[in-house]
DNA sequence: TATACTTTAATTGTATACAATTTATATAAG
DNA sequence: CTTATATAAATTGTATACAATTAAAGTATA
């Protein structure tokens, strides 16, 4: 891969256009359901988990509580979700799905097909993004 | 791919975050050059171009006049860059690369393999993250 | 020429991101 | 028991992003 200093010879370009791109192909679609992008990540993190402190979900979607501080707040202002201290040790904020927010899930549940196919790749470039991303991401992180 | 709302299975998530955290591993780096990503994106264009319209820059980077006048301002105030109004066509902002400008490129030269090692991927790796991204970036831009 | 339409930036308002600091709580050490 | 240390969230301040609107300048047309 050329080094030069020029756009086109960047990796982290397409990849933050791609990113970036392909979240606001969300927008319109995430807008019926009065959720953002990062609110989406976050519910899809419950719709699984049902439940889990601050520094657990910080750590999964590596978001820190700068980010998600307020983002829960509105997310709980919706009625998605419940906040509270856990009163084994007050310094952790325990967040969980309500019934509304279990509901949302039902709404939400054609989302991924619907901007997977925006991408128009076939199912081995797919997979081939999705490896590299990820392999790409552990050996970031693993700098630290 | 598997289209279920876990995280795990959305290929806009690894994409989303593989994006941000290799941003994120600019930071420091481009703290020297006192230059934030998004600013860094900005002179890397200048540094090929060194002239361009706003409306034209805007157009390449995909960023919109919300986003570049701002920063725009910012670039001026540090002396990178000067912003004045065509005299063809008032309507057009005219940003051009200082002296100043100019002569950072020297010392950003350095930051591409600097930063594309924290990826730690092969050179074939590297390759197809890249035509991956511009292919997917292709098709998500065309559906507009 | 006067008015409608178009184009280009700037502005406004909302929502992330994140580094750095602060606050509150819990644990450890003396 | 008291003080020091550590941990978890919240807060603060700066910098994007972007949709929607506004303002200014240019073009087209009756």
């Amino acid at each position: 891969m050329n080094k030069d200093l020029k756009l086109k010879n960047q990796i982290c370009f397409p990849l933050y256009l791609c990113s970036k791109e392909l979240i606001r192909k969300y927008t319109p679609i995430l807008n019926k359901l009065d959720l953002t992008y990062t609110q989406y990540i976050v519910m899809m993190y419950f719709w699984e988990k049902k439940e889990a402190s601050l520094k657990r979900l910080s750590s999964v979607i590596m978001l820190d509580s700068g980010t998600l501080t307020p983002l829960l707040r509105k997310l709980e202002d919706k009625g998605y979700l419940k906040r509270e201290r856990s009163s084994k040790d007050e310094r952790n904020l325990l967040i969980s799905l309500t019934p509304k927010g279990e509901q949302l899930k039902e709404e939400a549940k054609d989302i991924p097909s619907q901007v997977t196919k925006f991408l128009n790749l076939s199912e081995e470039e797919l997979k081939s993004l999705y490896i590299l991303c990820y392999k790409a991401l552990f050996n970031i992180e693993k700098e630290d």
